[in-house]
DNA sequence: CTGAAAGCGCTTACAG
DNA sequence: CTGAAAGCGCTTACAG
């Protein structure tokens, strides 16, 4: 049996009022009471139970971070260097984190009261609807994106610019058969990297057609090598292909040297974000760098304002791209 | 104000009690009430609140899974991939999954009653001693090591079988003189490597100096390139590596590279773990495999045993580890 | 089958 | 400065 506020103010001969009271350092308690007290709770070695404290005060100190379906996203770095921001402004105050994963999870960490705020990365609709998410009344911020309508704040990278970036970096190095290979277009944030190429390819004046675009059905790269195969290897003109996540670029990478191409001298590619590992590739990606763990680190902090009760004046935070040239682009061979 | 258990049993004319048993699907309510109930619950749409509940109950519904200090952890793909399996376990239980990273917000975690049991990612005493661990008295399952003497039941790789089958690999491809990378000596993993490559070496009649041992001081190859670099540069004679990790065998790979050496022509390197992403990586990575879902799997399985009050016949569980050849290892130059 | 009551471990007006 | 009491939202003997 573990010890409770009943057992201590027992021992220290007062009320359980004020045990509370010197617990949570409120005032109405003598010093030497105080310090008997203090002493009690030392030696019995006495840790307040936060379920029966979150039960009054009527907050958990949980937060939640959902992650879409698919347990492949733990893999894929670019949450987990988010997430490191998340952990590193989450470890400076009381708050836990819950993690969950799959969808009905999610719903009922979310709705039985076990949070006092969720942030949300890239939520689908079809799994957490906008409704439903509003019915249930909690603090949320989004990483990434949602829907257009939505009313929670969200953080997210500066992906348009961060594609029209990587296209004009390969026209710089005199690339004109410019490829995007992106993620499925049930994602704003896929929506809006092809935006970028479009719009950059547009203004560059370059020709693009359908043969220039890839999107895949899922997320999971590892699985995707073969379609990507299959779309350089339709199209053997592309000198050059931008991703929407380095995560892409990855596999990319993987299907041009299946196919027995060499990148760069062969292919250039592009991958978006700059995950710190896969600086360590060989070629090393060039990139669009965003700072990732700067991202997760303002969600958070963005959660804890709201949770304060703050006026949160910025509903919308872009993190602006920037492309850092590595060794998997370089200038196209002449054909 | 969300609605609770009165306002329901109030709404349905019911006493608390007769709610709270069609909510568990407890008997002794009449098959009437009870749908008569259920329909209320429905159309106020009532979530029972989880801590309240848990108050009564004596358990939370949470589990918690510690790592070790150091943010960076949670880019390594050998936890998170871990992490996966116990995502996939936990997602079919009741269970929330509460991580923390920092030693005091472990400690605050596992001692306010806030979960009912907890996963420990290769604890180290200096963090998590073995007497606060035990005084605790929660139910507790490492992944990985922990102090020799530890009475919590445990599941990890056969590393020191792995470094060996390692050494064997690059032997038999006709390598000599071969090094070790390998983490520091205050983490058991660390010294069962170095025992597995020694044993091997010794077998193999090989020999071998201090030269040939690098030990990091710290996990984060992202900062280590520097001191393998000098590693290598200080012993050229070495023509494959061993690591103790595949995160360590990538650190080498871009310490050669940035010497001007070319893996696996100018040396050999052999990872352990075969995490998934590093298959992506050019080369890919030869490396001792272990099925690291499995072993999440296999940990957060032990621990719901133990919840349910199931004796666990196995103490330790070891799983075994595979060398798979691919493109990061070849034959010695000749000298 | 059903409900009144006590209790899980806390906190917080309220009264003194 | 201090304590008795009520209450947070549940569950569970107990009695009928």
């Amino acid at each position: 049996m573990t010890v409770n506020i009943k057992d201590v103010a027992r021992i220290a001969g007062v009320s359980t009022a004020s045990v509370s009271r010197v617990l949570s350092d409120k005032p109405g308690v003598g010093a030497a009471t105080a310090d008997r007290i203090r002493k009690v709770i030392e030696d019995m070695d006495y840790r307040p139970n936060l379920g029966a404290r979150g039960l009054v005060k009527r907050k958990t100190g949980n937060i939640a971070v959902v992650v879409p379906r698919g347990s492949f996203i733990l893999n894929n770095p670019f949450f987990s260097t988010i997430l490191e921001g998340i952990a590193k402004v989450i470890d400076q105050t009381d708050y836990n984190m819950l993690m969950s994963f799959t969808s009905s999870q999610q719903k009922r960490l979310l709705e039985t009261q076990s949070v006092d705020g969720a942030i949300l990365f890239s939520p689908r609709n079809e799994e957490l609807s906008l409704e439903w998410l509003k019915s249930i009344g909690l603090p949320i911020v989004v990483i990434g994106s949602y829907l257009e309508e939505s009313p929670f704040p969200c953080v997210r990278p500066d992906d348009e610019d961060g594609i029209k970036q990587a296209v004009n970096a390969l026209y710089q190095l005199g690339h004109q058969n410019i490829g995007i290979i992106n993620g499925p277009m049930s994602s704003m944030h896929s929506v809006r990297c092809l935006n970028g190429y479009k719009s950059a390819m547009l203004e560059l004046g370059l020709n693009y057609s359908d043969k220039n675009i890839y999107e895949m059905e899922e997320f999971d790269v590892l699985k995707a090598t073969k379609g990507i195969a299959e779309f350089l290897n339709d199209y053997r003109k592309i000198t050059g292909v931008v991703c929407s996540s380095d995560f892409l670029a990855m596999g990319v990478i993987k299907a041009a040297t299946t196919m027995g191409l060499t990148v760069p001298r062969d292919l250039s590619v592009v991958g978006a974000d700059d995950v710190p590992i896969l600086d360590f590739m060989t070629p090393s990606l060039s990139t669009v760098h965003v700072d990732l763990v700067g991202i997760g680190k303002r969600a958070l902090a963005i959660l804890l304002d709201i949770l304060q009760g703050k006026q949160i004046r910025k509903k919308d935070v872009v993190f602006k791209m920037e492309y850092i040239n590595r060794s998997s682009t370089t200038t196209p061979k002449k054909q």
